[in-house]
RNA sequence: GCGAGAGUGGCGGAAUUGGCAGACGCGCUAGACUUAGGAUCUAGUGGGCUAAAACCUGUAGGGGUUCAAGUCCCCUCUCUCGCACCA
């Protein structure tokens, strides 16, 4: 065995700690070069700072940075910025519990995370830092708002929101997963309340074509969230006018959406949610009072998870009115039911029980006909067990009968057209965005109520409007600055009379739909952001972060820019031309959680082991994409392989010091052993490269590291010293630090420096790789009899088919099995396999 | 229920275009060095049958296409994610 007796052990924290402060010295995290270069815009989704970086902060962290790495290495000025997502409910819920002020808190959670962000060797440029909790930033999330405003789509009205209980303030729909608050998991509760919305919903449909501009370099499943998210659908409003003399709205008409219009002829009753005004004004006759109020309050005792879920028993009851089928004529009865939601279309349905399964199962609870408008045979049938939702031809449909249903929809709603009583209508899931917030934690709602002007935005000049210090922010369901007196009144900007401010703070996802354009000038104080710049810079080249973001921020930010493009303030309509989502980081097949306890932070990984172990570990782990779960002895094996990636590069540096007083060790011609090194080490490059920048694939990338790492160390340990070919050694050695140097910059940086370089290995360029040496001499051919393998062979690399084919028929192995039998045909695949068909 | 994706050794995973299944790493076994080893190095490691070789078998299960299937097609099961009484 070798004598090591001079080594240095890879001591990780000493050698992070050295380079740390050289890095500092040479201020050199940022990875811009010059304008002239081509652009690269790397980025990760800013955190919220909570304090010490999770796993998951760490996974994302790690693959922005080596993609930001490679990129600037390949000659492109790279822009990699990092900031804080820093205004947010935990702050706040923090300072109620142990009375710490959501800024302090803020700050100092801010220096924590920034200090650990640059222990794990995150290559950012941290001159340009946002924080959006502080007024230089969030006077631009105002401006912003009122931009909107000025274009219509910010607006102020009564709607039933989502009400958590517990964070005691509105949340978006976005917010709310399955009937639960995403940041607490309490239930959530309907309020009807006025709230600031943003209009999204009028650009959902641009939210679906614009997919077209991105679809290349978004993941498909992303974009089918999304779509499934905006839910558009394609059907009629059907106008349903309310029948009855004896009640003052006899000329009421009361539209449905449908998206099956060709049905419109099996609407044997219709239905009206709980809640919709129209309710109130028709019920008429004691009977009918006490028993729609009685139902509706057995309606609004449920839950909202309770109401929404598909297995929860339709009730509901009859309202003693009916309505007039547009085309039949037909009197039909109105209900009201649990099933049906103010929010969605119309917020009134036509039931059509024969094809319709929800119908169908209100219709057979209260007996209610159930009357066959669809048959897929075009025969009438009677009682069928379920709802038929296919297609087929219209029966007991008058005029359209022996109709195909599909044509059915286009003739029906073309004939209502004609009537003036329905119209083709596109409808949406997607909801307005609800960017209210009772809290005290956010930006203050730049707006003012004046008893004259009535409500009045901030003019420009005054922004930002201050968010005060000193409040209760105890929650009470009102924002604690409606409590704040000196915060509320305020003159009003058009006549200057008594006014009061609006004392709801905005959602945080509006502080995260504009952030990468504040990047491109961070410190600007004239404007939201620079025009020159951001041209330049945007849209994002590679964007990073979790895929929970899919429906929130995602969709949020895609708003925004729309707006912004509308405006003429940005040239372009999509912020991230490609989006990757990293999976989660878990522990034990389940998330990391303080309540469970399995939590392991990248602290104790990188005190341990070093941030390179850290780095190389949780990208080693598995498809960066996909989720993983910790294993320690794993970052371990890791922290093994760096320290034998130390002790070979120390090696081979030592080789080629003393090859160069020794003269002559240098020009040695390479032999078979050289030539599977430089083979190996030229294909690694390639790999490495592809890997990184066209898959994504982190892992194997390291394991090609690896190989190549395990082939030079078997060429320093069996061949002697003095045979060894030293100029071979040396391209091997440079050309592994260069590959490993993203991936681990800091022992890769130390090594450089040991083997006599002073500039930084982060500014050399990314090694190319020469298809002529990566090119393999022999391959392994294999022989096959039947598709079973049979034999193989090493044969020259440029061999011809019919060698192949002879060298295959040669094999005894091969004649083993083909002997006796009869030779049927021989496929051969160069450079792969020769496959020998007998009978 | 609808939509999307996945299922490979004891474990994480690899196999990029249908062409050597299990790269790389963890773990494990044996050995070397050693006062010691939880450092390092060497060898082995899907299962079966073996002294060994040879051979057989093997990518959730079943069927199919093909000279050839982890990869393509059909069915079934399981898991993950998204949406979910959306009219």
């Amino acid at each position: 065995m070798r004598r090591r007796e001079n080594l240095k052990k890879y001591d990780a924290s000493v050698i992070e700690e050295e380079i740390l402060q050289k890095w500092e010295k040479e201020k050199i995290f940022s990875l811009k070069s010059k304008k002239s270069d081509p652009k690269f815009y790397m980025l990760e989704m800013f955190p919220y700072p909570s304090g010490e970086p999770h796993m998951g902060h760490a996974r994302n962290y790690t693959i922005g940075d080596v993609i930001a790495r490679v990129m600037s290495r390949k000659g492109k000025n790279v822009l990699h910025p990092i900031g804080f997502d820093a205004f947010g409910l935990p702050a706040e819920n923090a300072a109620i519990k142990n009375g710490i002020h959501p800024k302090e808190s803020t700050m100092s959670n801010i220096e924590k995370m920034r200090t650990a962000l640059k222990r794990m060797g995150m290559s950012y440029d941290f001159s340009s830092e946002i924080i959006t909790s502080e007024p230089g930033y969030y006077r631009w999330t105002q401006w912003l708002f009122l931009v909107l405003y000025g274009m219509g789509l910010a607006e102020k009205k009564e709607a039933p929101v989502n009400w958590c209980g517990s964070c005691q303030t509105v949340l978006a729909n976005e917010q709310v997963i399955s009937g639960r608050c995403e940041r607490c998991s309490s239930p959530v509760e309907k309020k009807v309340l006025s709230q600031w919305f943003f209009k999204i919903t009028g650009y959902a449909q641009r939210l679906l074509d614009d997919m077209e501009i991105i679809k290349d370099g978004w993941p498909e499943r992303v974009l089918t969230i999304q779509r499934n998210w905006i839910g558009r659908s394609e059907g009629a409003v059907i106008d349903f006018s309310l029948y009855g003399k004896d009640c003052k709205g006899s000329d009421v008409t009361v539209p449905v959406f449908t998206t099956r219009p060709d049905t419109l002829f099996g609407a044997t009753f219709f239905i009206l949610a709980p809640e919709h005004p129209l309710v109130e004004s028709i019920v008429v006759g004691d009977e009918y009072i006490k028993e729609v109020s009685r139902v509706k309050k057995l309606i609004s005792g449920q839950s909202e998870t309770e109401r929404g879920d598909a297995e929860t028993e339709k009730i509901g009851c009859f309202t003693g009115r009916f309505v007039i089928n547009p085309l039949s004529g037909e009197k039909v009865p109105v209900w009201i039911a649990n099933y049906v939601l103010l929010e969605y279309g119309t917020g009134a349905i036509m039931a059509v029980p024969a094809h319709d399964q929800r119908d169908f199962e209100f219709a057979k609870k209260y007996n209610i006909p159930i009357r066959e408008v669809i048959s897929p045979d075009g025969i009438v049938h009677e009682n069928t067990g379920s709802a038929y939702t296919g297609e087929g031809f219209m029966v007991n449909s008058g005029q359209f009968n022996g109709l195909e249903s599909v044509k059915g929809m286009k003739e029906v709603t073309s004939l209502l057209e004609k009537r003036e009583k329905g119209r083709f209508e596109v409808n949406f899931r997607l909801r307005d965005w609800l960017i209210s917030r009772q809290r005290y934690w956010g930006a203050p709602i730049p707006i003012v109520y004046c008893d004259r002007c009535g409500t009045v935005p901030v003019p420009e000049k005054d922004l930002p409007v201050l968010l005060p210090y000193n409040v209760d922010f105890r929650p009470t369901g009102l924002s604690p600055l409606a409590y704040c007196d000196d915060f509320v009144n305020t003159a009003c900007p058009s006549c200057g009379g008594p006014a009061r401010r609006e004392t709801d703070t905005m959602d945080t996802f509006v502080c995260s739909s504009w952030y990468f354009l504040r990047y491109c000038s961070p410190h600007d104080d004239r404007a939201a952001f620079d025009s020159a710049e951001v041209d330049y810079w945007m849209p994002v080249d590679q964007y990073v972060g979790g895929i929970e973001h899919a429906t929130m921020h995602l969709i949020y930010s895609r708003f925004f820019t729309k707006a912004l493009f509308d405006r003429g303030l940005v040239k372009f309509r999509e912020p991230y031309n490609n989006y990757f989502p990293h999976g989660v980081v878990n522990l034990g097949g389940a998330k990391m959680s303080k309540s469970k306890g399995n939590i392991v932070n990248p602290s104790e990984i990188y005190n341990k082991y070093g941030a390179d172990t850290l780095r190389l570990y949780i990208l080693f782990m598995g498809p960066a994409d996909s989720p993983v779960d910790w294993s320690d002895s794993g970052a371990e094996g890791s922290y093994r392989f760096l320290g034998r990636f130390w002790r070979l590069i120390n090696d081979n540096i030592g080789t080629i010091k003393k090859a160069g007083y020794t003269r002559g060790t240098a020009a040695r011609l390479p032999g078979d052993r050289e030539k599977e090194l430089m083979g190996k080490l030229h294909r690694t490059i390639k790999k490495v490269t592809a890997d990184i920048l066209e898959r994504f694939n982190f892992n194997t990338a390291i394991s090609a590291i690896m190989e190549l790492v395990n082939l030079a160390c078997k060429y320093r340990d069996e061949v002697p010293e003095e045979r060894k070919n030293v100029a071979i050694v040396k391209e091997v050695t440079i050309k592994l630090l260069l590959v490993l140097s993203p991936i681990a910059p800091f022992i890769t940086e130390k090594l450089w420096m040991e083997a006599g370089n002073t500039a930084s290995i982060h500014r050399v360029p990314w090694p190319d790789y020469d298809p002529e040496m990566a090119k393999e001499e022999f391959l392994t051919i294999v022989f096959q009899v039947n598709g079973k393998l049979r034999d193989r062979a090493e044969l020259p690399a440029d061999i011809s088919v019919e060698e192949m084919e002879k060298a295959a028929l040669a094999s005894g192995k091969v004649k083993k099995f083909t002997e006796g039998r009869k030779i049927v045909k021989v496929i051969t695949v160069p450079k792969k396999l020769v496959n020998v068909v007998v009978r």
